[in-house]
Parts: structure tokens; sequence; C-alpha cells
DNA sequence: CGTAATTTTGACGCGCGTCAAAGCTTGTGG
DNA sequence: CCACAAGCTTTGACGCGCGTCAAAATTACG
């Protein structure tokens, strides 16, 4: 049984997190393997989630962040006329719940586009290793100030840039984030349809169309379906333009 | 001497963060004295900045993180063009510099409207004793989460909101948080010029000009100035509409 | 294989940005 | 304490980017 148990245990923090932000960030921070063995203790299991069912909704009790292990989240925020906002996609290896924190109740729904698994930390356990393992605390705040660094390039995006500018950089930050997970940066799959893309960008989904026609037969890109294969990388990061996308040099990725 | 310092203690607490967020975020997780006072030997004290003053720079190492203690501060990210989209306004009893955590470096401008004093937690010190104190590590993250969610909420304005939508919900923010700092919701006086409001919103000057001749000729505020004066404070928050700004239900305050 | 949901395309209009110029503040130095 | 300059704010005229409406073409899904 505690064999049983020990391999339980190593086979979830591999297939749960093996790409999950959470130890990712952690490994940073020399999280130790005590560390990752106690914080495999408290992360859930559950079923995969089907194309658009919830992981939780607004007004929800607040109890636990996810990891997304495979699929892909969005998040939305739904105003009183009913309208939807996208506030963002959620890939493998990133978190997201994290706004709840500080009311208690999820303030937003959490929708998977797809077959989707996550890992369920529940937060109150969490918050107790924390206490016990100051490299995780750090981690933590990390991960939540990466949060509110996201959100204020993407405010700058929607509220300076055009819809050229807004497309390019949310493609450059797409090609990033499945770059960072070892797929190709050149050509990936959208999660998301042409309708939610536009809508987390503040665009109408008849602009984003049309975008995607310009951006072809300026050979930027060429896109058929969700299917995107970027052909000239520079040209979008020039485009893009308003905020720095990669600080840290040249996308090296040729795949 | 020791006597002195604990005047000193109790006196910059007071005068600190007497409504400073760190401190009442504290409070509802019933911060002891103890922990009170060793937060307040790591806070720093700063000379006042004068209006246009940077607090830090995009770039700068982090350091610590500041609690505006009177005045107010923007933060501020300028494109590679040299565009500058406001962030945020943060008023007396506010937290900023939490976006700099990630990457230990301050990813934006942080820069004084007007005369502002700011408190300075010096954010090794604050780590560490928050492994010490539980609630403190719990009103930390509590903190950041609340930040996500205002950005949040911010985006959604700017991505779906009309001009009218975006400066409607400002103005019943600005109310709300000037409300909490215990001054009049119904007359106040903005910290910040009608081109960085206007900027803020993600909209042109003379958009916000004409918004607030508009909004004083159908009688839902008086404005000279800097000075607002909220004579229709439910057309406003109708107005808003977008997003519940007081989910926790009516602004009672009728000074 | 049929129905619904996307995506595309075109036509059109409006909200808001842009330009320009005239008041109005605010701050500074004489 | 006035004067001048620099920056804000306002106002009007104008145009464009992008939203909206409508309908066809394509795709996804039960």
């Amino acid at each position: 049984m505690a064999a049983n148990q020990q391999v339980v245990r190593f086979s979830s923090i591999r297939q749960a997190c093996s790409d999950c932000s959470l130890i990712q960030l952690c490994l940073p921070f020399s999280l130790g393997a005590k560390a990752v063995e106690r914080l495999d203790d408290i992360v859930q299991r559950r079923r995969p989630l089907k194309r658009g069912e919830h992981l939780y909704r607004a007004g929800d009790d607040f109890k636990a962040i996810y990891a997304v292990r495979a699929g892909a989240i969005k998040t939305t925020l739904v105003s009183i006329q009913g309208e939807e906002q996208i506030l963002g996609f959620h890939l493998p290896g990133e978190i997201l719940g994290l706004d709840a924190i500080n009311s208690n109740q999820h303030s937003c729904d959490a929708i998977a586009l797809e077959v989707t698994s996550v890992c369920e930390i529940p937060f109150e356990n969490l918050e107790q290793l924390a206490v016990q393992i100051p490299e995780l605390q750090q981690a933590l705040l990390r991960i939540m100030s990466k949060e509110i660094f996201n959100d204020q390039k993407l405010l700058q995006m929607v509220a300076k840039g055009s819809a050229e500018e807004r497309l390019a950089s949310a493609l450059v930050g797409f090609s990033e984030r499945f770059g960072r997970r070892g797929l190709s940066r050149k050509s990936f799959s959208l999660p998301m349809s042409r309708i939610e893309l536009s809508n987390h960008l503040g665009l109408a989904p008849e602009t984003m169309s049309r975008l995607f026609k310009r951006f072809q037969e300026a050979s930027l890109l060429q896109a058929s379906g969700k299917d995107v294969t970027i052909k000239d990388k520079d040209a979008l990061c020039e485009l893009a333009g308003l905020c720095r996308v990669n600080p840290l040099g040249k996308m090296a990725d040729q795949s």
C-alpha cells in the first residue's frame, strides 16, 4: 500500500505537472524533492472536462486553484447585459483561479475549449504548505505577479493597439507559449474559435476574419481553420509593436 | 532610546499605514499586534515625491513594494514607439510594485501625480516575515488577487465598453475608492488630468472633454477642473453597466 | 447526412480619433 | 504681484477604422 501510494504519487506528479507552471515556476527556486512530494500529496485529480463544460462559475465558492494539464480553458466575465468578455486562455502548464483568492469566490467562469484535464490544488492546503515551504510561497507570489504583468500588457494592447497590432501581438504570444511547452513556435493549432479570439481582443469576428486574410495576403502567416503557420515572425513581431514581447532575446526555435 | 523607538514605531505605523491597504487587508485576517509591530519594523520612510517625480522606472531592480500614504501615483507602460499607457492610479492606502515580483525588476514606471508620500516595504524582508506570520502571507496573496481582479474588470471595460461606459465606470470606481478612505463619495477631487484619465481609459482627450460636457448636460455630475460632484449616482452606475461595481450593496454615504 | 454553428464577404454607417485653433489654468521668474 | 510661457481643456470640423447588418459559404457535430 505504501509502495503503491508511492507509485501513484510519482505518476500523478509526472502526469499532472510535467509542464504545469506551478512546478515550472517552483524549479527556478529549487523546490526540493521533499517539497514536490508534499505538494503532490495535496494535488487532486479530476475527470477530464468536455468541450463547453465549466470548471467553475462566477460566484462559486473558492476552494482550489487549477493547473491545466492538457487541453485549454477560457475564463470569461459576463456583464449584466449578458455580454461575455473573455479574459484569458489557459494552456497546459498554466494556472487559473487566482483572482478568487481575495473574495473567496470565483469572479469569472472557467470553461473548457476542448477536452481538458486539470489538476486541482486545494487552496487551503496550498496555503498551509506555503507557510512551511518558503520556496513555495515565493513561487506563488511570482505566479501571481506574472499574472498581473500579463494582464497589464493585455490592457495596453487593447487600450492602445489597432486591430492589426492586437492580432499580431496575440499570435506572437501564442507562438511563445507553445514554444515554452516544447511545441513548434512556427506552426500550431489554436484551441479557440475566431469568435472567441476576437472577443478576447475586443474586436468583431468579421474584423478578425478580414485581418487573417490580410495577414495571409501579406505572407505573414498561413491559416486554415485553427491551424496557423507563422511565415514571417519578424514582421509579426514588428506589427505587434507596442510592447516588447520577448525581452529575453531571439526565438531560436526553427522547428 | 527604546522608549523613543517605541514612539517612532507607533507614530510611523499610524501615519504610514492608517489607511494603507496592506494593513487594511491584514485586519480581516486578525493580524496580531505583534505582527503589526514587526511589519512596522521593516517599513521604510521616504522623502515625499514631487509632482512628476519617479518612484521607480521600468527596468529598475525590484527591491520593495510601496503603499501610498498621501497623494497619488500613476503607473505607466511605455511602448517601443514611446507611447505611454497608464495602467493604473494609486490612491492613499493602495499598494504598487507587485508586478515586479516575478521578474525581479520593475516593468513599468511609477510617477507621482502630486506631492506624494509613500512607505517603502522592502520585499525581501516582507517575504521573510510572511513565512513567519501566516496571516501576512494570506494578506499578501489576497492583495495580489485583488489586483488581478481589478485588472480584469478594467480589461472588460476597455475591450467592451463604449466611451460613456468607461468614463462612468471610472468615476463610480473613484467614488468608491474615496468613500473607502472615509472621504465623500459624492464630491471629490481627481488627482489626474483629463489627459491622463483619457489615456488610462483608452480614449482621446477630446472625447473625454466632450463626455464630461454631456454628463453635465444630463445632470449626472458637475465638474470644474479636477473637482467632481456626482449628482445622479444611480444613473452613473446604470451607465457603467458592464460590470456590477459595488456588489456589496448600496453606497449609503450621503456626505 | 442534416442542422447548427462558425467563417467569410460585402455594403454601409457611426463612434471616436485626428487636426487645428481658441480659451483657460498653472507655475515661474522678474 | 504681475506677466509670460507652457500646458491643459474645450470646441468644431472632418475622416477613417472598425462595428453592424445581412447573407452566402464552409465547417463541425450529433
